[in-house]
DNA sequence: CCGATTCACTGATCCGTTTCAGTGAAACGC
DNA sequence: GCGTTTCACTGAAACGGATCAGTGAATCGG
């Protein structure tokens, strides 16, 4: 840890004989002559000189980094989700902070006020409760993209949102198509404020098709899914059909229903949400998402509006179903 | 984005009467007295004061992020790597700066050298190119901890290394074991230079096995290792036992069985490396790291050296073998 | 040819902390 | 009772850039 120290700006005016000042203008091209910046930059080069983030943080008020708070990691989707944002932000030159909320809705607030103290520039949210009062002192402080539902409370600079209602609809159509009349519903861990768009959704539509269901709550994990669906899939009058809100709470149902030593489709049909890739191998019918889409969308709108380029949008996202052999 | 500007350290000077010193040493409980210590914190809980992590930064040196540079991301393991060390990093105070040099070494080289100007703290890195001699610029000027693999230039902070000889042989000896003479062996995509040691010891270990076998690489993702695996599995005289250095590679290899309309044991068995969960619900028979102790003690080992405690260490893992149903 | 612009650049200030080198007073040793 | 420590705190100088209000020279319009 040697720590050679690096080059300041003063050093490289110094050696071009420029004050500090138009170094800082020439580096970043602004009102300073062609052969200036020239000069500038190879002396930059010479003495290996790379402003440094935090000084230039300081100074002018912006980190480079956006923040990305995800609703809940265990979840397999939300994953691939994370690692295309991070990747995005990257090649737009900036720095992607990403936290975990973890289904839990007061660590969402935590880390919400944590990551604008960090200073993030912008914050890309997949909100676990929508409804949360805070999100509108946050949206007043940075600007607030917000992925798969909308913020209830305080105007996001944009937004990313699922058609949820669609998603649903085409989910459970498909399974009173296949014949399923009981389908137990497997969502998320939630706030306990049950006014949820989807969920509300999924009881309406349940209703119109004349849909037995049964909702019950799960963490996205495999280990905590799989426990939840073995104490519905081992009941007696087990239900024809699962319907699970991603596609990482699916997979802790067929780990159940194999160790129940129950098959899928057989005696338990299967359907997804979210269309993670492990769900073509394990032949996962699901709700499809365009996660290519929904990463560039909202990468693109949080940069605008940390720029200050302020268009306020609304993109809808649009499921489709992929229908495959668990239902 | 009303911005109400936050309160500075001046302000909780000018409130409790004191220097802004001696708040800042108040805060951080160090030489001043109990009374002035409580009376600064209440004036600063009052006025909201937090102190502003970018002035801190600049002024101490340490910005309290820890950079964790991934080999490949598109590995399903890696993923859970990289979400538990995010999280074990946050509870330890620290945020996490995630990159992605998805299997590319000039990209690796970028990356690190991006995370050391961006002035982390740390560095977590599981090395795509373990002999790149960058590394040692690198570990001179930041404290670095490998996982996986240990950096053969430049002295690492510490590191936590797999007994990838151990993994190997367990694999290669279980294989032969259950009758597989012809395996072929398809590692994530490599550096050119070949010396790497886990692929030399697969080499001598089949050969003191008698095992024949043909390596090959492949990208982490489902599509392409499905690609890589249909070829070999297309093949007339194909091997009858595919070893995958990674599970998320192995699930390429179901997938192009699925497709070819082959069975996993039946008409070719699948080994694994890592056990992600998922592994678990497919069957595949794998090589099983401890995710959590890895986590944890890559988290410690950073944290304490960046914290100038420079205990060098070292920290093997050892493999075991998850015995399930695809060999 | 003279006043108004534009251009290329400078000097000073600021961003909000930490930290170093004190400083005065109290406590201490003997 | 006098020098030495310790204690609790202060003032000022970093840290390394960005930015604002100039400034002198060249360019321009008429």
């Amino acid at each position: 840890m040697a720590q050679r120290k690096r080059a300041t700006i003063r050093e490289v005016a110094q050696a071009t004989g420029l004050s500090p000042a138009a170094v800082s203008y020439a580096l970043r091209g602004m009102q300073v002559s062609e052969e200036t910046i020239l000069r500038v930059r190879q002396a930059a080069a010479e003495l290996g000189y790379e402003a440094d983030p935090i000084a230039r943080a300081l100074a002018s008020g912006r980190t480079g980094m956006i923040g990305l708070l995800c609703g809940s990691l265990e979840d397999l989707w939300q994953q691939s989700l994370a690692v295309g944002i991070g990747r995005s932000l990257r090649e737009k030159d900036r720095y992607a902070l990403i936290l975990d909320a973890a289904g839990d809705p007061a660590r969402e607030r935590t880390l919400a006020l944590q990551l604008r103290d960090q200073r993030v520039d912008g914050l890309i949210v997949q909100p676990v409760d929508p409804a949360a009062r805070f999100w509108a002192d946050l949206a007043d402080s940075l600007p607030v993209v917000a992925i798969g539902d909308a913020l209830q409370n305080g105007h996001t600079a944009a937004e990313v949102v699922f058609d949820n209602r669609r998603g649903v609809t085409m989910a459970l159509e498909y399974l009173r198509e296949k014949g399923h009349r009981r389908v137990a519903v497997l969502t998320p861990t939630r706030p306990s404020t049950p006014d949820r768009p989807a969920d509300v959704h999924v009881i309406a539509e349940a209703e119109r098709l004349g849909l037995d269901i049964e909702v019950t709550t799960a963490r996205q994990g495999l280990a905590d899914s799989a426990g939840v669906a073995s104490e519905i899939l081992s009941r007696a009058d087990r239900p024809s059909a699962m319907f699970c809100f991603s596609d990482s709470i699916a997979y802790g149902v067929y780990k159940a229903a194999a160790e129940l030593g129950l098959s899928v489709p057989g005696d338990v049909a299967v359907m997804g949400y979210d269309d993670h890739p492990m769900s073509e191998l394990l032949g996962l019918t699901t709700v499809n998402w365009d996660l290519d889409g929904i990463v560039r969308a909202a990468v693109r709108l949080v940069v605008a509006a940390s720029d200050g380029k302020t268009r306020r949008r609304r993109i809808v996202q649009a499921p489709d179903l992929r229908e495959r052999v668990s239902v």
